[in-house]
DNA sequence: CTCATTTAGTTACTTAAGTAAATAAAGGAG
DNA sequence: CTCCTTTATTTACTTAAGTAACTAAATGAG
Protein backbone atom coordinates (compact mmCIF):
# COMPACT_ATOMS: atom_id res chain seq x y z
CA UNK A 1 0.00 0.00 0.00
CA UNK A 2 3.12 2.26 0.94
CA UNK A 3 3.63 0.56 3.91
CA UNK A 4 5.77 -2.28 4.13
CA UNK A 5 3.68 -4.54 6.41
CA UNK A 6 0.80 -3.87 4.71
CA UNK A 7 1.87 -4.44 1.48
CA UNK A 8 3.60 -7.76 2.72
CA UNK A 9 0.17 -8.98 4.38
CA UNK A 10 -1.89 -8.25 1.29
CA UNK A 11 0.57 -9.90 -0.74
CA UNK A 12 0.76 -12.86 1.40
CA UNK A 13 -3.37 -13.02 1.97
CA UNK A 14 -3.10 -13.29 -2.03
CA UNK A 15 -0.63 -16.07 -2.12
CA UNK A 16 -2.14 -17.62 0.43
CA UNK A 17 -5.96 -17.37 -1.07
CA UNK A 18 -4.10 -18.84 -4.48
CA UNK A 19 -2.51 -22.00 -3.09
CA UNK A 20 -5.09 -22.95 -0.23
CA UNK A 21 -7.65 -22.97 -3.35
CA UNK A 22 -5.17 -25.24 -5.31
CA UNK A 23 -5.40 -27.40 -2.78
CA UNK A 24 -9.01 -27.96 -2.06
CA UNK A 25 -9.83 -28.18 -5.72
CA UNK A 26 -9.01 -32.13 -5.38
CA UNK A 27 -12.09 -32.19 -2.89
CA UNK A 28 -14.13 -29.54 -5.18
CA UNK A 29 -13.97 -26.67 -2.81
CA UNK A 30 -12.93 -23.20 -2.61
CA UNK A 31 -11.26 -21.07 0.36
CA UNK A 32 -13.91 -19.47 1.70
CA UNK A 33 -16.78 -22.70 1.34
CA UNK A 34 -13.60 -24.62 3.45
CA UNK A 35 -13.68 -22.04 6.06
CA UNK A 36 -17.51 -21.81 7.06
CA UNK A 37 -17.02 -26.15 6.65
CA UNK A 38 -14.74 -25.89 9.02
CA UNK A 39 -16.21 -23.52 11.62
CA UNK A 40 -19.69 -25.50 11.42
CA UNK A 41 -17.93 -28.22 12.47
CA UNK A 42 -15.91 -26.52 15.15
CA UNK A 43 -19.60 -25.59 16.95
CA UNK A 44 -21.35 -29.12 15.12
CA UNK A 45 -24.46 -26.77 14.78
CA UNK A 46 -24.60 -22.62 13.76
CA UNK A 47 -26.77 -20.22 12.97
CA UNK A 48 -26.22 -17.96 9.83
CA UNK A 49 -25.61 -15.17 12.31
CA UNK A 50 -23.51 -17.36 14.06
CA UNK A 51 -21.25 -18.41 11.25
CA UNK A 52 -20.87 -14.74 10.11
CA UNK A 53 -19.87 -12.76 13.26
CA UNK A 54 -17.35 -15.94 14.15
CA UNK A 55 -15.53 -15.32 10.70
CA UNK A 56 -15.52 -11.77 10.83
CA UNK A 57 -17.28 -11.32 7.41
CA UNK A 58 -20.36 -9.60 6.27
CA UNK A 59 -24.12 -11.79 6.72
CA UNK A 60 -24.80 -11.65 2.78
CA UNK A 61 -21.28 -13.32 2.09
CA UNK A 62 -22.74 -16.16 4.86
CA UNK A 63 -25.91 -16.39 2.87
CA UNK A 64 -24.09 -17.43 -0.41
CA UNK A 65 -21.45 -19.49 0.42
CA UNK A 66 -24.62 -21.59 2.69
CA UNK A 67 -26.47 -21.73 -0.18
CA UNK A 68 -23.36 -23.38 -2.39
CA UNK A 69 -22.84 -25.46 -0.27
CA UNK A 70 -26.08 -26.66 0.32
CA UNK A 71 -27.07 -27.21 -3.32
CA UNK A 72 -23.23 -28.98 -3.51
CA UNK A 73 -24.75 -31.08 -0.41
CA UNK A 74 -21.98 -30.12 1.85
CA UNK A 75 -24.66 -28.74 4.16
CA UNK A 76 -28.30 -29.31 5.68
CA UNK A 77 -30.57 -26.62 7.07
CA UNK A 78 -33.04 -26.61 9.23
CA UNK A 79 -35.50 -23.36 10.60
CA UNK A 80 -34.88 -22.67 14.43
CA UNK A 81 -37.58 -22.10 17.06
CA UNK A 82 -37.04 -18.92 15.81
CA UNK A 83 -38.35 -19.00 13.06
CA UNK A 84 -36.20 -16.26 11.15
CA UNK A 85 -32.69 -18.60 11.62
CA UNK A 86 -31.21 -20.58 9.32
CA UNK A 87 -29.43 -23.37 11.21
CA UNK A 88 -26.94 -25.18 9.41
CA UNK A 89 -24.63 -28.63 10.08
CA UNK A 90 -22.53 -30.67 7.85
CA UNK A 91 -24.20 -33.65 6.03
CA UNK A 92 -22.80 -36.94 6.49
CA UNK A 93 -20.88 -37.01 3.43
CA UNK A 94 -19.46 -33.89 4.68
CA UNK A 95 -18.77 -35.43 7.80
CA UNK A 96 -17.27 -37.95 6.36
CA UNK A 97 -15.08 -36.34 4.02
CA UNK A 98 -13.48 -34.28 6.61
CA UNK A 99 -10.94 -36.02 7.72
CA UNK A 100 -9.09 -36.78 4.94
CA UNK A 101 -9.40 -32.78 4.03
CA UNK A 102 -8.11 -31.58 6.87
CA UNK A 103 -5.45 -33.53 6.52
CA UNK A 104 -4.42 -31.77 2.83
CA UNK A 105 -5.20 -28.51 4.65
CA UNK A 106 -2.74 -29.12 7.68
CA UNK A 107 0.02 -30.29 5.41
CA UNK A 108 -0.47 -27.44 3.64
CA UNK A 109 -0.77 -24.97 6.40
CA UNK A 110 2.47 -26.53 8.05
CA UNK A 111 4.68 -26.20 4.56
CA UNK A 112 3.60 -22.15 4.74
CA UNK A 113 5.01 -22.11 7.96
CA UNK A 114 7.80 -24.37 7.85
CA UNK A 115 10.45 -21.52 7.65
CA UNK A 116 9.07 -20.54 11.15
CA UNK A 117 9.91 -21.98 14.44
CA UNK A 118 6.98 -22.20 17.27
CA UNK A 119 8.44 -19.45 18.74
CA UNK A 120 8.67 -17.15 16.23
CA UNK A 121 4.99 -18.36 15.31
CA UNK A 122 3.98 -17.29 18.97
CA UNK A 123 5.28 -14.20 18.02
CA UNK A 124 3.82 -13.48 14.56
CA UNK A 125 0.31 -14.66 15.78
CA UNK A 126 0.75 -11.93 18.40
CA UNK A 127 2.24 -9.33 16.47
CA UNK A 128 -0.76 -9.25 14.21
CA UNK A 129 -2.98 -9.06 16.76
CA UNK A 130 -1.49 -5.64 17.67
CA UNK A 131 -2.57 -4.37 14.07
CA UNK A 132 -5.39 -2.51 14.03
CA UNK A 133 -6.33 -3.02 17.31
CA UNK A 134 -9.66 -0.79 17.81
CA UNK A 135 -11.56 -3.31 18.40
CA UNK A 136 -9.49 -5.69 20.79
CA UNK A 137 -9.91 -2.70 23.29
CA UNK A 138 -8.27 0.93 22.59
CA UNK A 139 -5.72 0.36 25.46
CA UNK A 140 -3.19 3.32 25.15
CA UNK A 141 -2.87 6.69 23.80
CA UNK B 1 -8.71 -21.27 8.10
CA UNK B 2 -7.84 -23.79 10.86
CA UNK B 3 -4.26 -22.77 11.77
CA UNK B 4 -4.91 -19.24 13.72
CA UNK B 5 -2.18 -17.51 12.27
CA UNK B 6 -3.42 -17.58 8.82
CA UNK B 7 -6.86 -17.33 9.94
CA UNK B 8 -5.47 -14.05 11.74
CA UNK B 9 -3.83 -12.88 8.85
CA UNK B 10 -7.02 -13.21 6.35
CA UNK B 11 -9.16 -11.33 9.35
CA UNK B 12 -6.33 -8.49 9.24
CA UNK B 13 -6.70 -8.21 5.63
CA UNK B 14 -10.40 -8.17 5.43
CA UNK B 15 -10.58 -5.60 8.42
CA UNK B 16 -7.50 -3.37 6.68
CA UNK B 17 -9.15 -3.29 3.15
CA UNK B 18 -12.55 -2.01 4.47
CA UNK B 19 -10.88 0.91 6.40
CA UNK B 20 -8.49 1.96 3.88
CA UNK B 21 -11.76 2.03 1.55
CA UNK B 22 -12.96 3.50 4.24
CA UNK B 23 -10.36 6.23 4.50
CA UNK B 24 -10.11 6.27 0.53
CA UNK B 25 -14.19 7.22 -0.08
CA UNK B 26 -13.41 11.21 0.42
CA UNK B 27 -10.80 10.83 -2.75
CA UNK B 28 -13.04 8.77 -4.81
CA UNK B 29 -10.91 6.24 -4.65
CA UNK B 30 -10.79 2.09 -3.82
CA UNK B 31 -7.71 0.44 -2.29
CA UNK B 32 -7.37 -1.44 -5.18
CA UNK B 33 -7.49 1.90 -7.26
CA UNK B 34 -4.93 3.29 -5.13
CA UNK B 35 -2.42 0.79 -5.11
CA UNK B 36 -2.09 1.16 -8.64
CA UNK B 37 -1.87 5.02 -8.26
CA UNK B 38 0.57 4.99 -5.81
CA UNK B 39 3.30 2.43 -7.69
CA UNK B 40 2.65 4.22 -11.02
CA UNK B 41 3.79 6.82 -8.68
CA UNK B 42 6.92 5.37 -7.33
CA UNK B 43 8.00 4.54 -10.88
CA UNK B 44 7.04 7.54 -12.97
CA UNK B 45 5.38 5.92 -15.90
CA UNK B 46 4.97 1.88 -16.32
CA UNK B 47 3.98 -0.86 -18.30
CA UNK B 48 1.04 -2.65 -17.83
CA UNK B 49 3.15 -5.91 -17.02
CA UNK B 50 5.06 -4.05 -14.93
CA UNK B 51 2.00 -3.15 -12.52
CA UNK B 52 1.26 -6.22 -12.21
CA UNK B 53 4.63 -7.91 -11.51
CA UNK B 54 5.09 -5.59 -9.20
CA UNK B 55 1.84 -5.86 -7.40
CA UNK B 56 1.58 -9.65 -7.57
CA UNK B 57 -1.56 -9.62 -8.71
CA UNK B 58 -2.41 -11.09 -11.79
CA UNK B 59 -2.62 -9.37 -15.76
CA UNK B 60 -6.28 -9.14 -15.77
CA UNK B 61 -6.84 -7.13 -12.37
CA UNK B 62 -4.55 -4.54 -14.03
CA UNK B 63 -6.20 -4.28 -17.38
CA UNK B 64 -9.46 -3.53 -15.55
CA UNK B 65 -8.12 -1.31 -12.52
CA UNK B 66 -6.02 0.84 -15.05
CA UNK B 67 -8.98 1.55 -17.52
CA UNK B 68 -11.38 2.27 -14.64
CA UNK B 69 -8.73 4.75 -13.35
CA UNK B 70 -8.19 6.38 -16.37
CA UNK B 71 -12.15 6.88 -17.36
CA UNK B 72 -11.57 8.91 -14.21
CA UNK B 73 -9.12 10.61 -15.42
CA UNK B 74 -6.17 9.65 -12.90
CA UNK B 75 -4.02 8.08 -15.62
CA UNK B 76 -2.69 8.93 -19.24
CA UNK B 77 -1.70 5.59 -21.04
CA UNK B 78 0.07 5.89 -24.80
CA UNK B 79 1.63 3.68 -27.06
CA UNK B 80 5.13 2.32 -26.23
CA UNK B 81 7.95 1.87 -29.07
CA UNK B 82 6.87 -1.99 -28.78
CA UNK B 83 3.53 -1.24 -30.17
CA UNK B 84 1.89 -4.19 -28.10
CA UNK B 85 2.30 -2.60 -24.71
CA UNK B 86 0.80 0.24 -22.75
CA UNK B 87 2.48 2.60 -21.23
CA UNK B 88 0.77 4.42 -18.05
CA UNK B 89 1.57 7.82 -16.28
CA UNK B 90 -0.36 10.27 -13.65
CA UNK B 91 -2.85 12.65 -15.18
CA UNK B 92 -2.00 16.95 -14.05
CA UNK B 93 -4.95 16.19 -11.56
CA UNK B 94 -3.14 13.19 -9.71
CA UNK B 95 -0.11 14.75 -9.27
CA UNK B 96 -1.78 17.42 -7.89
CA UNK B 97 -4.22 15.41 -5.54
CA UNK B 98 -1.61 13.00 -4.49
CA UNK B 99 0.03 14.81 -1.64
CA UNK B 100 -2.99 15.28 0.20
CA UNK B 101 -4.32 11.76 -0.13
CA UNK B 102 -0.65 10.51 0.77
CA UNK B 103 -1.41 12.32 3.96
CA UNK B 104 -4.45 10.41 4.86
CA UNK B 105 -2.56 7.13 4.09
CA UNK B 106 0.10 7.56 6.24
CA UNK B 107 -1.88 8.94 9.21
CA UNK B 108 -4.09 6.30 8.39
CA UNK B 109 -1.38 2.89 8.52
CA UNK B 110 0.42 4.87 11.90
CA UNK B 111 -2.69 4.36 13.66
CA UNK B 112 -3.03 1.05 12.50
CA UNK B 113 0.19 0.21 13.30
CA UNK B 114 0.55 2.52 16.45
CA UNK B 115 0.22 -0.37 19.05
CA UNK B 116 3.85 -1.90 17.52
CA UNK B 117 7.24 -0.62 18.42
CA UNK B 118 9.70 0.24 15.89
CA UNK B 119 11.33 -2.78 16.85
CA UNK B 120 8.25 -5.00 16.54
CA UNK B 121 7.42 -3.31 13.38
CA UNK B 122 10.54 -4.87 11.89
CA UNK B 123 10.03 -8.61 13.20
CA UNK B 124 6.93 -8.59 11.87
CA UNK B 125 7.65 -7.64 8.70
CA UNK B 126 10.73 -10.62 8.57
CA UNK B 127 7.96 -12.67 9.80
CA UNK B 128 5.69 -11.92 7.58
CA UNK B 129 8.31 -12.30 4.88
CA UNK B 130 9.39 -16.07 6.26
CA UNK B 131 5.93 -17.28 4.82
CA UNK B 132 5.17 -19.79 2.28
CA UNK B 133 8.47 -18.79 1.39
CA UNK B 134 8.22 -21.00 -2.08
CA UNK B 135 9.56 -17.87 -4.71
CA UNK B 136 11.49 -16.09 -1.90
CA UNK B 137 14.43 -18.66 -2.42
CA UNK B 138 14.27 -22.20 -0.47
CA UNK B 139 16.79 -22.22 2.02
CA UNK B 140 16.65 -25.04 4.40
CA UNK B 141 14.78 -28.19 4.73
C1' DC C 1 11.22 -13.73 -45.95
C1' DT C 2 7.99 -17.09 -43.65
C1' DC C 3 6.08 -19.39 -40.03
C1' DA C 4 6.10 -20.94 -35.25
C1' DT C 5 6.66 -19.23 -30.67
C1' DT C 6 6.66 -15.91 -27.18
C1' DT C 7 4.92 -11.75 -25.04
C1' DA C 8 1.42 -7.86 -23.90
C1' DG C 9 -2.87 -7.04 -23.25
C1' DT C 10 -7.88 -8.09 -23.29
C1' DT C 11 -12.36 -10.59 -22.77
C1' DA C 12 -15.52 -13.66 -20.57
C1' DC C 13 -16.60 -16.02 -16.65
C1' DT C 14 -16.03 -17.18 -11.59
C1' DT C 15 -15.08 -16.74 -6.50
C1' DA C 16 -14.99 -13.59 -2.46
C1' DA C 17 -16.57 -10.04 0.00
C1' DG C 18 -18.56 -5.48 0.78
C1' DT C 19 -22.82 -1.84 1.06
C1' DA C 20 -27.58 -0.61 0.92
C1' DA C 21 -32.04 -1.74 1.00
C1' DA C 22 -35.85 -5.16 1.42
C1' DT C 23 -38.53 -8.80 3.88
C1' DA C 24 -40.20 -11.08 7.67
C1' DA C 25 -40.34 -12.77 12.30
C1' DA C 26 -39.78 -11.52 17.33
C1' DG C 27 -40.23 -8.48 21.18
C1' DG C 28 -41.76 -4.55 23.81
C1' DA C 29 -44.30 -0.16 25.09
C1' DG C 30 -48.46 1.59 25.57
C1' DC D 1 -53.92 -6.04 20.92
C1' DT D 2 -51.44 -2.62 17.94
C1' DC D 3 -47.54 -0.48 16.38
C1' DC D 4 -42.67 0.45 16.57
C1' DT D 5 -38.12 -1.35 16.83
C1' DT D 6 -34.81 -4.78 16.57
C1' DT D 7 -32.91 -8.97 14.60
C1' DA D 8 -32.07 -12.72 10.89
C1' DT D 9 -31.73 -13.39 6.43
C1' DT D 10 -31.92 -12.20 1.62
C1' DT D 11 -31.51 -9.52 -2.83
C1' DA D 12 -29.30 -6.43 -5.94
C1' DC D 13 -25.33 -4.19 -7.11
C1' DT D 14 -20.20 -3.25 -6.73
C1' DT D 15 -15.11 -3.89 -6.00
C1' DA D 16 -11.20 -7.20 -6.18
C1' DA D 17 -8.92 -10.77 -8.00
C1' DG D 18 -8.37 -15.28 -10.22
C1' DT D 19 -8.39 -18.74 -14.57
C1' DA D 20 -8.82 -19.82 -19.38
C1' DA D 21 -8.92 -18.56 -23.77
C1' DC D 22 -8.32 -15.02 -27.19
C1' DT D 23 -5.95 -11.19 -30.32
C1' DA D 24 -2.16 -8.94 -31.99
C1' DA D 25 2.54 -7.51 -32.13
C1' DA D 26 7.44 -9.01 -31.75
C1' DT D 27 10.99 -12.30 -32.29
C1' DG D 28 13.75 -15.95 -33.98
C1' DA D 29 14.85 -20.40 -36.59
C1' DG D 30 15.09 -22.06 -40.92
Amino acid sequence: MLNPIIHELFQKYRLLTKEVNNVLKKHDLFAAQWSVIYCIDLHTEMTLTQIWKYLNVEAPTITRTVNRLEEMGWLVTREGKDRREKIVRLSEEAIQKLPHIKETIIQFESDCLNRLTLEEENQLILLLRKIDGKEVLVRDK
